[in-house]
DNA sequence: TAGATTGTTAATCGATTAACAATC
DNA sequence: TAGATTGTTAATCGATTAACAATC
């Protein structure tokens, strides 16, 4: 397995498993660089590169194994274990996202809610009711939680993060429009969705030929 | 004004627009390559270099007029003008994106809103009422569209993409689990959710040392 | 003037692409 | 065997970093 993953093909890891996954549901048992290249954009070069990095196996003449392959991918990215995760923030985006149905079938599970508003304390949300977000600490000391998922005011998300990551919670999903500060063993992903319409902005003002 | 950008630039410049309204906000009038490397976590030589390359100006000895090189940003990501976008799909996405705030703030307006469930037609979201799908083309035709935002299952999402190209919608903001194949003067970003989290975990199996 | 910081070219680094031998 | 396609090294391309002259 191998130690150092370069940044790009770490970032190409979760669309190789998605295609993968959907011709495994088809019942394909190889798949050639050349049609993922089809499939993904990227060069078919670039596609065996990619899977001689990360260490896949393929077949001479015949292709890579489709079921092997994803498996692989899978272990690379740790999603073959069960993932148990918090949500800081019961506004729109954190009711969106407790009740993201894409989660379950993944091994990604919302074992509580957390938010400051008294009047949301104590409601119930999906299967289960909302903290009172001084109970943080006191519900990570006992329930396992491998990923807070941010979804508050972007003011407080650097404070509550830190809280987090003091009482062992070192993943974070952050949906805040802030970048957070801590120590460089957190793995930190951002979605940014303000940065990303504005991207889009930009595309529009400057179509491809 | 610059022709062409390469696309890690791009990318950097709703981080720079997020950095330079903060400083704006604190009344900050020049900030140097060197508090901006250490705000973004580059370098200030690449700092230097994108704001070179996208055609910013500065002043030697002093720094980087903060309003006016956010303003310069503010017009090549076309944020200047209003954009109208419609929402495709008014399950828990649609609703959470529906009641954004950051949106309004933004310039960035949602018109209309569509799904095909009877259930959900004609019931209202916000101060819009969810229409049906069916109307689509309809509506397009007699108001201006900029943006689509695609909150529908990924089965569907390639046909309306397509639908929606064709009565002249270029933009599309995309959550459905699949790559849309348009032509390329289609302006597509994708917010893979199910992606983002499977990177997170990635880094959480692979902690920096 | 001295100090600070940009503007801009050149050097370096790393990612992508090309090529082709190996082998199924 | 002939055809297909991977495995792997080398070449190329482009992005980042370094350097320093220009100038505020």
């Amino acid at each position: 397995m191998s130690i150092f993953l370069p940044d790009p093909v770490v970032k190409r890891l979760p669309m190789y498993y998605r295609y993968l996954s959907t011709m495994e549901q088809q019942n394909k048992s190889y798949v050639s660089s050349a049609e993922l290249s089809l499939a993904t954009g990227l060069t078919a070069s670039q596609v065996r590169q990619d899977v001689y990095s990360f260490g896949g196996e393929g077949r001479q003449g015949i292709g890579y194994p489709v079921s092997e392959l994803k498996k692989h991918i899978e272990k690379l990215l740790g999603i073959h274990q069960t993932r148990t995760m918090i949500i800081i923030g019961s506004g729109n985006l954190g009711h969106a996202l407790m009740h993201y149905s894409e989660f379950s079938e993944k091994k990604f599970e919302i074992a509580g809610v957390f938010d400051v508003n008294p009047q949301k304390i104590g409601s119930p949300i999906g299967t289960l009711t909302i903290q009172d977000l001084e109970n943080l600490e006191s519900f990570v000391g006992s329930h396992p939680v491998d990923i807070a998922i941010l979804t508050l005011p972007a003011v407080h998300a650097q404070a509550v993060a830190q809280r987090l990551y003091h009482c062992g919670v070192h993943g974070f999903w952050n949906f805040a429009p802030v970048d957070l500060q801590l120590p460089k063993n957190a793995a930190i992903v951002n979605v940014h969705l303000d940065e990303s319409l504005e991207l889009l902005s930009y595309h529009l003002m400057h179509p491809e030929i």
